[in-house]
DNA sequence: TTCGTCATGTAATGGGTTACATGATTAC
DNA sequence: GTAATCATGTAACCCATTACATGACGAA
C-alpha cells in the first residue's frame, strides 16, 4: 500500500482518462462540466492527485507530440493515460458498491461512470442511495413533527424545500431503478435466445432497452 | 483581530444561542435538525468553535444550576449564552449580504435565520443566490449543447437531473422573492396609514425598508 | 449492572481551496 | 504587442471529520 488515496477524485480522473488520454488542464475542465452541479475541483487539487497516481503507477505521462515538427524543447504538454494497472484499479473502484458510492460526496461521480459499471453494481448503488435518502427523510420528518409550530416560517420553508428536494431525488431514483430492472429483464431475454455475445462496443454495451 | 473565524458555524451557533441559551450537545442537535438536508456538524467541529467564540468574548458559559439542590460538584453542564458583544456581532453577520451568504455552503444557514434578518438583506441574499444559480445554469447548458451526443446516457441523465434541480431551486427563489416584494409593499401601505407601529408580531421585526 | 443517551472534549488526519509563481500559445 | 486563455505546478491554510477518551445519568 503506497498512498492511501481515498477521494472521489481518483475515480473521476481514472474514469475520464479511461475514456481518452488528456492533459491536466483539459481533465479539470471535463471534470467540472461532467459533474457540473455537484462539485468543482481546482488545480491545487488535481495536480497533486495526478502526481500521486503517477507515483502509484496507475497513470503515465507522455509528451504531447505536435505533428508540426517544431523544436518542442520548451515544455511539452503532458498527456496522461492509464496504465494496465490503472485500468485494473479503475475496474476495482467501479465494482465497489459501498457507502462511499451512495453518500453525497461520491454518488455523483460514481453515477457519472455508470456506463462503465456492471449492471448489478449500478443497481446496488442506486438502491443504496435511495435507502440512504429515505433514512434522512424519515429523520427530518419526525424532527419536523416534533418541533412543528415552534419554528418560524422561514425555517419551515427551508426544511420543506429540502424535504421536497430529497423526495424528488427519491422519485428519480425509483424511475432509474425501474429502468435498470427492465434492462436486466431484457438482458435475460436476449441471452436466452442468443447465448454468446460479450464485449464489443465501448459506449453503452448493454443498451438495448427502449425505455 | 483574534481568531479569524470564517465559517458558517459561527453564524449558526450565534443565531441559535440568540433564540435561547443551550449547552453544546443540544446545540449540535438543534443545528443538525435545523439544517437537516444541507449540513451536519460533529462535536469535533462544534466544541472547538465554542471555545473560540468564548475566547472572543461573544459567548459565556454558565453552570447549569439544577433547581433540586444537589451537590453539583461533579461536572456541571455548561450552558452557553450570547454576550452583548455576541449579539452585536450576530447582527453584523446577519447584515452582510455578500457571496458568503448565497454560495452553496452559506446560503442554507443564512436563510435559516431570515426571521432575524432585515428585509432588504433578505432580498439581496435571495437575489444573489438566484443570479448565482442562473449563472451556473447557463454554464452547464452551454456545456451541454457543445458536447451533446458525445456523452453516454447516464452522464446525460445526471446532468439533466442536476439541471432540473437547480431550475427548481430558481423557481422556489422566484416565489420567495415575489413574496418578499409583496411583504415590503404591504409594509409601506401599512406605514402610510398608521405611522407608529413597531414590533408586535415576532416574525418580521424591523422590516419596514422597501429595498 | 449494564446499556443507551447525555455530555464534553482532544489529536490526528483528510480533503480541498486560495493565492501565488511561471511560462506557452493564440487571437486581435 | 498585448490580452486572454492554455498549461503546470507549489505552499499555506481552512474547515471539518474520525477516532479516541472520559464520565454522568436514567432506565431495564
Amino acid at each position: 500500500m503506497v498512498g492511501k488515496r481515498g477521494g472521489v477524485l481518483e475515480l473521476a480522473v481514472l474514469g475520464l482518462l479511461h475514456e481518452s488520454p488528456m492533459h491536466g488542464y483539459e481533465l479539470r475542465k471535463r471534470l467540472n462540466t461532467l459533474l457540473g452541479m455537484f462539485r468543482a475541483f481546482s488545480y491545487g487539487t488535481l495536480y497533486p492527485c495526478l502526481k500521486q497516481l503517477l507515483a502509484q503507477g496507475l497513470i503515465t505521462e507522455d509528451e504531447d507530440e505536435q505533428p508540426t515538427g517544431a523544436l518542442q524543447s520548451k515544455r511539452a504538454k503532458i498527456v496522461y493515460k492509464l496504465t494496465a494497472e490503472g485500468k485494473e484499479h479503475l475496474q476495482k473502484l467501479l465494482t465497489e458498491a459501498g457507502p462511499a458510492a451512495w453518500e453525497d460526496e461520491g454518488f455523483g461521480v460514481h453515477f457519472a461512470f455508470f456506463a462503465q459499471t456492471r449492471a448489478d453494481v449500478r443497481l446496488r448503488i442506486l438502491e443504496g442511495r435511495r435507502s440512504r435518502l429515505e433514512e434522512r427523510l424519515e429523520q427530518v420528518r419526525t424532527a419536523l413533527t416534533r418541533t412543528r409550530e415552534r419554528v418560524d416560517s422561514y425555517t419551515l420553508e427551508l426544511q420543506n424545500h429540502g424535504l421536497e428536494s430529497v423526495e424528488r431525488e427519491v422519485r428519480w431514483l425509483n424511475e432509474l431503478i425501474g429502468r435498470e430492472h427492465a434492462k436486466a429483464a431484457d438482458e435475460v431475454g436476449r441471452q436466452r435466445q442468443d447465448d454468446r455475445q460479450d464485449d464489443n462496443d465501448n459506449d453503452a454495451p448493454q443498451g438495448t432497452s427502449p425505455s
